[in-house]
RNA sequence: GGCGACGUACCCAAGUGGCUAAGGGAGAGGUCUGCAAAACCUUUAUGCGGCGGUUCGAAUCCGCCCGUCGCCUCCA
């Protein structure tokens, strides 16, 4: 097996990555809160995650991945008594909060299913997973890590010395400087919510120990990953404006709960900007994901989130999304003419002239060190190259079964593992056998009407169908067609 | 104020001590072709924000400066 190396946010080093048990591996990824539509910054997110663990079990590995839901809402603003976000998307659209958390979350599978993203093994809520959440806190309260105070229970920083190991911040410095108001029952500032008491016009909460509320903000991922993946997990990732203090807190809690490394491996991927200022919410200068999927193809949106590394951050604009469909057609035309060449050459023993191995151990080395999508790709254009230079050639053709390795190598990398191959391109183009015949009568009328140089009916023929989305490329070997 | 990144050609973007600085897009010229598309060939950074330093050797390490951004509040 290969040497995976990965960026570990707490060493800030690239690791060599060993799994807790050999040939297992258990990731969690911070999930969307569902009360909006998923922006192309979750996609970046989202999609480099997916990758990474299609890359993990292109390498053998036996995955599990878990990725939450956040459907139970938190606090908006700095207010105490501030309203949660999917109470308030609930009061602004007549809804259940539970009605909104229910949309959102599957407008977030459509979108996550169109950009070509696995679904994780399993999508835990939060508002499933109350009972654990409040054992977990119980469990702190015991231990002496955390304390209630009038129906709020908070983790207390003080109790735990590590506080701070993962974003580099001390507990000290976290008092100058704070922009919140700082809730007037803590012991500390920097001491944050497990349990919040729900204020009486509060839609969402559930009973507990300490009265009814609903949870803090981190304790759900601390009490999920845990469960599903155990104490100690190989993996957790997330954006990097999470490091603080989201996984910061996570880590005091779980660790502070099991007495244990909570994760060997914390990753966080980099932001999509726009015109190098974060793409969010409250800037308002987002795009959803379903508004792009209009404008491009959502495998163009795919290539340019993997045209550069997890951890950059990357500029989104027409100009680089123009660009990107681009290249993504380069390589759709690409298996279009492997597919091609597979069906025209005829089966002869020839010595293989392609270069497969060259290619799979460059796309290998790239994606083992980090995950480097960008530089996989570059390896991935550089075989497409030199097969086209070779197909190109007509004096010495590769054999079929060179061919079909080949396709055979790119559905692995290209397509397993980028996801960047769909499943008109990965098999053939056909839509379905009545199609096939359908152009293939068409096709060979409009080889006779070249013959006879009537190009305007072939012409009206080949503008007429790419009208219908299915454009025609003449080739000295006859005409190719290929549907959108 | 504290913590952390980044600045590579017209655009996007790899590369973090040593062959001629990946790859994609765009532009220009060419081959092929009825035309179109695709593909191929040639071409576009003596230089990697600036100035010093370390080194036989730096885009890559160190220092300072300039610029941009992120986190410190829910946030992919």
């Amino acid at each position: 097996m290969d040497t995976l190396y990965i960026y570990n946010t707490l060493s800030r080093k690239k690791e060599k990555f060993e799994p807790i048990t050999p040939g297992f591996v258990g990731i969690y990824v911070c999930g969307p809160t569902v009360y909006d539509h998923s922006h192309v910054g979750h996609a970046k997110s989202y999609i480099s995650f997916d990758v990474i663990v299609r890359y993990l079990r292109y390498l053998g590995y036996k995955v599990k991945y878990v990725q939450n839901l956040t459907d139970v809402g938190h606090l908006l603003g700095d207010s105490e008594e501030g309203e949660d976000k999917i109470t308030k998307k609930a009061r602004l659209e007549k809804l259940e909060p539970m009605e909104v958390a229910e949309f959102y979350a599957r407008s977030y599978f459509e979108d996550m299913d169109i950009l070509g993203n696995i679904r994780p093994d399993i999508s835990p809520r939060a508002s499933g997973h109350i009972i654990e959440q409040i054992d977990m806190i119980r469990m702190l309260i015991d231990k002496g890590l955390a304390y209630e105070t009038g129906g709020n229970v908070y983790f207390d920083v003080r109790k735990f010395p590590e506080y701070g190991k993962l974003s580099g911040r001390k507990i000290e410095e976290l008092e100058a400087g704070v922009r919140v108001e700082v809730a007037e029952d803590k012991k500390h500032p920097a001491d944050f919510a497990l349990w919040k008491k729900a204020a009486p016009e509060h839609l969402m909460k559930w009973n507990s120990p300490w009265g009814k509320g609903y949870p803090g903000w981190h304790i759900e991922c601390s009490s999920m990953s845990t469960k599903y993946l155990g104490e100690t997990f190989d993996i957790h990732g997330g954006g990097l404006e999470n490091i603080f203090p989201h996984h910061e807190c996570e880590i005091a809690q779980s660790e502070g709960t099991f007495d244990k490394p909570f994760v060997k491996y914390w990753m966080h991927n980099n932001m999509v900007t726009v015109d190098s200022v974060k793409m969010g919410k409250s800037l308002k200068n987002f795009i959803t994901i379903k508004d792009a999927v209009k404008r491009y193809m959502p495998l163009a949106i795919r290539y340019f989130i993997l045209m550069s590394h997890y951890r950059s951050s990357l500029d989104f604009s027409e100009k680089a999304l123009d660009a990107a469909t681009t290249g993504l057609k380069k390589i759709q035309n690409f298996m279009v003419r492997i597919q091609d060449a597979i069906a025209s050459v005829d089966e002869t023993s020839r010595q293989p002239i392609l270069p497969l191995e060259k290619f799979e151990n460059n796309f290998r080395a790239a994606m083992n060190d980090d995950f480097n999508t960008a530089q996989a790709l570059a390896a991935t254009f550089d075989i497409i190259s030199e097969v086209n230079k070779i197909l190109d050639d007509k004096k010495n053709q590769p054999g079929k079964s060179e061919l079909q390795q080949l396709q055979g190598v790119m559905k692995k990398t290209l397509g397993d593992v980028l996801g960047l191959i769909s499943r008109e391109h990965a098999e053939s183009k056909t839509s379905g056998e009545d199609f096939d015949h359908l152009m293939d009568v068409l096709l060979d009328v409009r080889s006779d009407l070249r013959k006879e140089k009537n190009f305007q009916i072939a012409d009206k023929i080949r503008d007429g169908l790419g009208s219908i989305g299915v454009s025609i490329k003449d080739t000295p070997d006859g005409a190719s067609w290929e549907k959108e």
